[in-house]
DNA sequence: AGCACGCCGACT
DNA sequence: GTCGGCGTGCTC
């Protein structure tokens, strides 16, 4: 190393970059002379990837080592003087690609904002250097002809000219006879939002030359006033300095300004036009010093909070639904700020949008930066770079803002930490958020607290067994009382007849005596749309969609069928498509039919509806939450959505539409979250002055979660809910891979999943390995689903060996020819 | 994952 | 005979 520093200067510099594809390895690519000082970890690069494609890639390692099977290409271009990638960052990216198993590049991608990679496209051009028109058809004529009165044209362009789908037979033959090129366009995504601004030269800077300035001006009227109405806004005599920053071109139009006179004294050089980019987030003043009134128990918490986390790196913060959560937290942020280190807020992605996003604005102003999946690439490359710079030391984001580039994290709070919206489903990587805090916080040696009402089993476990450190919170906040929760056996009611439209007697008697106090009303219903099916009554047909083994939910207010699992929608009118019969019956119950049934029995009551139907468009959610929170609005319905973080004060009843299908669901995990949904939705109640009172329906009253909930008895329902999973082997006793297995041919799939789940019992042993079972939904977008589970115990197994393993019997297992078109997906962790 | 290359059926 | 279908194999 010391020897070879001396001729380094002269060594071709090579680059191992990370690409945002679902390849495992990094690529070596060559960086040329001139760019050779400038690489560093961190940067990005632009690389072509493969013959026809261009790529945004990270630089993971930088040295000398020529890669001795291949020829390295050079890279093509270096975005950043500065890193915008963290090493901790690229450290963290590995971690979740292998624990979660997948790729490096796939994390990459979800992590950086779209602003930040670069995409290309490729164009054609006439090549100005052409001269054997005799080599083409008169169609390639004519295409050419167009062609020169373009500059130039994509392949999607070419298509719709030519009226072709496939062009690239067109385009090869073209280029072949040289008469167009080929090029790669890149899009940069991010553009800085900038403001035009207006100023003096400087020449007219001081006093005297402005009043010079202004007497020259006498003949003309209209450029005197503008000259006038600047010095209104920046008044040179008192304040030459300020004539640098110059005045907003809107707001001199606002004032009456015109363009042409405008533009008449820059042309005579007497103003200057100036462009500023600005911030895309609005200025707003915080106070982050402002002391933070806490309660004795309030204050109590939060010292023990501080006092755990001298020995704990993870503190679990059970509180207590309406206990006040949120000036604890603000407190702790304070002192974290304060003590120079930077702090992250996890929250979910619903909760985020709404009342405690403008608590903390309150307090942190501008310097607090939000990151969510509503805002814009721009904008989201705004938070990065200010993470980046220092410009916001305190983040509140939805999962992905874990992935932001901070280096001196000194505490990451997971609100409502039980939420499985912290672990991502779809693409991968899939990732648990709260998990990867922890891991994140051990890297950076911050502090991680989580907080819930209804902490998970794994995390209550993990306190329990001094790993975590526990701190509770069992009083609500100022004289607020936790509501009287009551149990309505329907099975009862429906036996005496006295349900009307499947509510109870004592829901109704409770809705409309809060409607007469003006107390407002949240009835829960966990399923949107109007029914969950149709049903033909003549026939027997029952609305099912035919790429996925569910049946359509009945939309009434949009006159639609919609599949819930691939959003294939159809058009209904309540006619049997089978017989034509208008005998149809919907079956089950949605939000929409409750709001329908509560506005036929209570004409007189405001009521809205809060589910993923009503809160698709931006400011949706908000305009609902604002219109319950002025009191315009008497009963909300609402799915799950309304469960999460939204504090009322007018909210004297909640009812529980009905909490058999939460209860009663196939899924370890089951229990767990009925528990948690039905804590979270009866916490809406009560939370001021006025006592809440809760009321569930159920045709299973002595259920065991449900008497838990009524005790409110967290502890209790942990105790016994251990007990079960202990019994089964499951979380927190063991950790869970799930492997899905899917093909368009069902009996194709079941045969891999079997073939797979034979192969890894002979090492993990059969016990170790359940399934393969259809999924519960067994057909999605026409692919059969077969499940592998892995139960592997955390003391005993060790998991990296296990991963190692898994990911040798898949490739193994898709390897096999007849099995190559079978998907497999590996979920770490499921939830 | 893309995307090119390559090898077989239905059409100007 | 060509066009264009999608199987398979690689990407520094």
């Amino acid at each position: 190393m010391r020897q070879e520093l001396g001729d380094s200067m002269e060594q071709t510099v090579f680059v191992d970059v990370v690409l945002p594809v679902p390849i495992p390895q990094l690529f070596t690519y060559r960086v040329p002379r001139e760019l050779s000082e400038y690489v560093q970890v961190g940067s990005r690069v632009v690389v072509e990837f493969g013959k026809s494609r261009v790529l945004t890639a990270i630089i993971a390692v930088v040295h000398h080592n020529p890669p001795p099977k291949y020829q390295a290409k050079y890279i093509l271009e270096l975005l950043d003087q500065i890193p915008v990638v963290t090493p901790s960052q690229l450290w963290l990216f590995s971690w979740v690609a292998e624990y979660y198993m997948c790729h490096i590049g796939e994390v990459m991608n979800i992590a950086l904002p779209a602003g930040l990679k670069i995409s290309s496209q490729s164009k054609i051009q006439y090549n100005p250097d052409f001269n054997n028109p005799e080599l083409l058809s008169s169609e390639e004529n004519t295409f050419l002809e167009f062609l020169l009165t373009q500059d130039s044209l994509t392949y999607d362009e070419v298509g719709r000219y030519l009226e072709k789908k496939d062009v690239n037979k067109v385009i090869k033959d073209l280029v072949a006879k040289h008469a167009i090129i080929v090029f790669e366009e890149l899009k940069y995504k991010y553009k800085p939002k900038i403001l035009k601004k207006i100023r003096l030269k400087r020449v007219y800077e001081g006093s005297e030359e402005v009043l010079q300035l202004i007497d020259s001006l006498e003949k003309s009227t209209k450029q005197q006033e503008l000259i006038l109405e600047y010095l209104s806004h920046i008044p040179i005599q008192d304040l030459p300095e300020k004539n640098k920053a110059g005045v907003e071109k809107t707001k001199l139009r606002e004032a009456g300004v015109s363009d042409s006179s405008l533009k008449t004294l820059k042309d005579k050089g007497i103003l200057e036009e100036i462009e500023v980019v600005i911030s895309r987030f609005e200025e707003s003043a915080g106070n982050p010093n402002k002391v933070i009134e806490l309660s004795d128990a309030q204050r109590e918490a939060s010292n023990s909070i501080m006092e755990k986390f001298q020995e704990k790196q993870v503190v679990l913060f059970h509180g207590i639904t309406g206990s006040g959560k949120t000036e604890i937290y603000i407190d702790l942020i304070q002192q974290v700020l304060a003590s120079g280190s930077q702090v992250l807020f996890l929250l979910p992605e619903i909760a985020l949008t709404t009342q405690i996003v403008t608590r903390l604005k309150r307090v942190f102003g501008s310097s607090m930066a939000v990151y969510h999946s509503k805002f814009s690439d721009n904008e989201r490359v705004e938070v990065w770079r200010g993470v980046l710079d220092g410009t916001y030391q305190f983040v509140v984001g939805v999962r992905s803002s874990i992935f932001l580039p901070f280096d001196n994290l000194g505490l990451i709070i997971v609100d409502e930490e039980h939420e499985s919206s912290y672990k991502q489903f779809d693409p991968a990587p899939r990732y648990h958020a709260r998990d990867v805090a922890i891991m994140l916080a051990i890297k950076q040696h911050a502090k991680v607290l989580l907080g819930s009402a209804t902490p998970s089993i794994e995390s209550f476990f993990q306190a329990k067994a001094n790993k975590y450190g526990l701190v509770s919170l069992n009083v609500r906040f100022g004289n607020a009382q936790l509501p009287e929760i009551r149990l309505i056996d329907v099975k009862k009611d429906r036996k005496e007849k006295t349900l009307v439209k499947d509510f109870s007697q004592l829901l109704l008697n409770e809705i409309s005596s809060n409607l007469q106090n003006k107390e407002q009303t949240i009835i829960f219903q966990n399923r949107r749309g109007y029914a969950p099916y149709l049903n033909c009554q003549e026939c027997n047909w029952i609305g099912q969609c035919d790429q996925c083994a569910v049946t359509l939910t009945y939309h009434m207010q949009s006159q639609q069928l919609i599949c819930h699992y691939c959003g294939h929608r159809e058009s209904t009118r309540k006619t049997c498509p089978d017989c034509g019969s208008t005998n149809v019956k919907s079956v089950g119950v949605g939000t929409e039919k409750i709001e329908d049934d509560l506005h036929e029995i209570f004409p007189e009551a405001v009521i809205s509806r809060m589910d993923l139907d009503t809160t698709r468009a931006k400011n949706a959610l908000q305009n609902i939450i604002g219109d319950f929170e002025s009191g315009e609005v008497d009963i909300l319905v609402g799915t799950q959505m309304i469960s999460k973080g939204l504090d009322f004060d007018r909210v004297s009843l909640v009812g529980i539409y009905n909490a058999d299908k939460m209860i009663h669901f196939p899924d370890f995990r089951a229990a767990e979250r009925a528990f948690q949904l039905i804590t979270q939705v009866s916490g809406r109640a009560g939370r001021r002055e006025i006592p809440g009172k809760v009321l569930i329906q159920t045709g299973s009253p002595q259920n065991r979660i449900l008497q838990f909930v009524i005790n409110n008895d967290y502890v209790g329902f942990y105790e016994s809910e251990l007990i079960e999973r202990e019994g089964y082997s499951y979380p927190p006793f063991t950790r869970i891979i799930e492997i899905t297995v899917k093909d368009v041919d069902q009996t194709l799939a079941h045969q891999a999943a079997n073939k797979l789940a034979e192969a890894l019992s002979i090492r993990l042993g059969r016990e170790r390995v359940k399934g393969p079972e259809k999924a519960l939904v067994e057909r999605i977008r026409n692919k059969f689903l077969f499940e592998v589970w892995l139960k592997l115990e955390k003391d005993k197994m060790n998991i990296q060996a296990t991963k190692e393993y898994l990911k040798k019997e898949i490739v193994n297992l898709v390897t096999d020819k007849k099995f190559k078109s079978v998907q497999v997906i590996v979920n770490v962790d499921a939830v």
